[in-house]
Formats: C-alpha cells, sequence, structure tokens
DNA sequence: TTGACAATTGAACAAATATTCAACTATACT
DNA sequence: AGTATAGTTGAATATTTGTTCAATTGTCAA
C-alpha cells in the first residue's frame, strides 16, 4: 500500500501524510530543532502517570508525608488492591519508591523533582 | 449492598475501604493539608493532556513556532485527520490557540505558562 | 460556479487502562 | 502451629482513548 511517490507532494513516503508542506522552511527549523523521539516519549510517560486522579491523589498525598497502602486507602476511600495497583505503577515509572517495616510497607516521593514539577504544574492550574 | 458498620473499623460507610486505619494522625494531617478535588482532577486533566506522544509532539513543535495543521502533519507524517483531532483536544484544555488566515488554521501555544511546565519537566526526565 | 485544497467532524474500530474480584504471600502475634 | 492482617498479583470487566475512514465545511482562484 505505498503511494505513488509525484501524489505526495510533500516528499513523504508513507501513505499517512494526506497533503502537501506549506511552509517548508518552518518544518525544517521545527524538526531540527525538536526533542529526539526517546526523551519526548519518556516525558510523555512521566505524565501519563500524573494524569489519572487516583494517581496525583497519591502523589500530592506523599507530597505530605510517607503513607504506607492502608492509610492511603482509607484516605482515598478506595481499596487496597486498586491503590496498590496504582502504587506499582508509579514505582515503575520512579516517581515513588517505598521501604518495609514489620507487616506495613511504607511509601514516600522517590525524590525532590516529582515535587517541583507537582508545584508548579499546581501554580500553573491555579492561576487559570 | 452496605457492610454492617462495625466491620469497617477505620469508619468508613462505604465497602470501598477493606481496611483499618493504622495511622490515623497521618491519615488526618493529609486530609486536611492535600487539594481539594476539583483541583487535583483539573491538574490530572492538564497531564492528560501532554501524557500522549502526539500531543507532547505537538506541543514541542509549537513551543519552537506557531504552525498550520498540513505542517504538524508533514512533520510528524500522520494524516490530518488524526492531527485535528489531538490539535481540538489540546485546544480544548486550553493548552493552544489557533487563529484563522485564508484556508489556513495556525496553532501556537495558549500562553508561557505551557513551556514553563514543559522545560521544566524536560530537565527532570533528561536528569535521570 | 466550479474545482482544489485546508481543516473539521462523527462514527467505527482497535488498543490501552482503571478497578474489581479472588487467590495468594509475608509478617506478627498468641 | 494457627490465625489475623498488610500487601501483592493476575485475570476479567468496563471504560477511555487514539487513529482511521468517509463525508463535510470554508476559502481561494480560475
Amino acid at each position: 500500500m505505498v503511494r505513488i511517490k509525484s501524489k505526495n507532494k510533500c516528499g513523504c513516503l508513507a501513505m499517512q501524510c494526506d497533503c502537501e508542506v506549506i511552509h517548508q522552511d518552518v518544518v525544517e527549523k521545527v524538526k531540527s530543532e525538536m526533542l529526539d523521539d526517546d526523551s519526548l516519549i519518556n516525558m510523555a510517560d512521566f505524565y501519563k502517570a500524573l494524569s489519572d486522579s487516583t494517581r496525583i491523589k497519591i502523589i500530592n498525598a506523599l507530597y505530605i508525608s510517607e503513607m504506607c497502602v492502608c492509610d492511603i486507602s482509607v484516605l482515598l476511600n478506595m481499596t487496597k488492591s486498586a491503590i496498590s495497583h496504582q502504587l506499582k505503577n508509579l514505582k515503575e515509572l520512579n516517581l515513588i519508591k517505598s521501604r518495609k517495616q514489620g507487616k506495613e510497607v511504607y511509601y514516600s516521593l522517590a525524590d525532590r523533582h516529582v515535587g517541583i514539577v507537582f508545584e508548579i504544574t499546581k501554580e500553573h492550574v491555579q492561576e487559570k
């Protein structure tokens, strides 16, 4: 399913691009200054971790204090299972860390960067 | 489907909470200091807008230069339709704005806050 | 007014994701 | 050893979401 080259005046070989270039210079400039794909995907993943209301509540809570699963569960009025799944999620993305003490597992923010981004976004959203 | 109150030692009336409070003081402190639900949901929505690789590429592109749909489409090698849907998405969340000139519609970042958060996160992700 | 092209739209489809449920592990205590 | 509780896990389900496709709108130019 490859189109004839002459049909795609923009130069794209694939059929995805269904239009012509209007501002070649702008496209070239942006293409050369944009971040690489890997960095952008990493950023998207970071944002994805914070894009769910349960997870951002957890981040907000841990920004205030270290907590165990049970406490978070009570705080958010959700099952331990649901919370545990999301904690695993956040941990895999390196946003939080945990330590085990007896039967309990205590979670906290992985580092101050997470708190900084949280704070900046809070201000941004509140200004609107 | 409401459980007997005495079964839920944590005080939650609903059945969602299947555990007891371990650190009442911590839960109280966090509950009183946490942001309100509306703010947190707004923040989650903001992050959600940036959590997709197509959308973050668009944000990165517009951070460099104003662009029309066609140019973005060529830049990312995607159909105008796919791009247009995502632009609509970003616009509804007030991350970008548009102006029409002739047949073309030019998009740019809504305000400098978007760029700031983008920049901060970029540094955060790159530091790891 | 006709044709061409930029852009938008809604429905359909496929993929990703959040929560539930039930079963399980690990630790503490008697 | 036996029991209770904290936490984890995998499968199932329901919902959300990104892209495609086809049709449509709006603007320009011949």
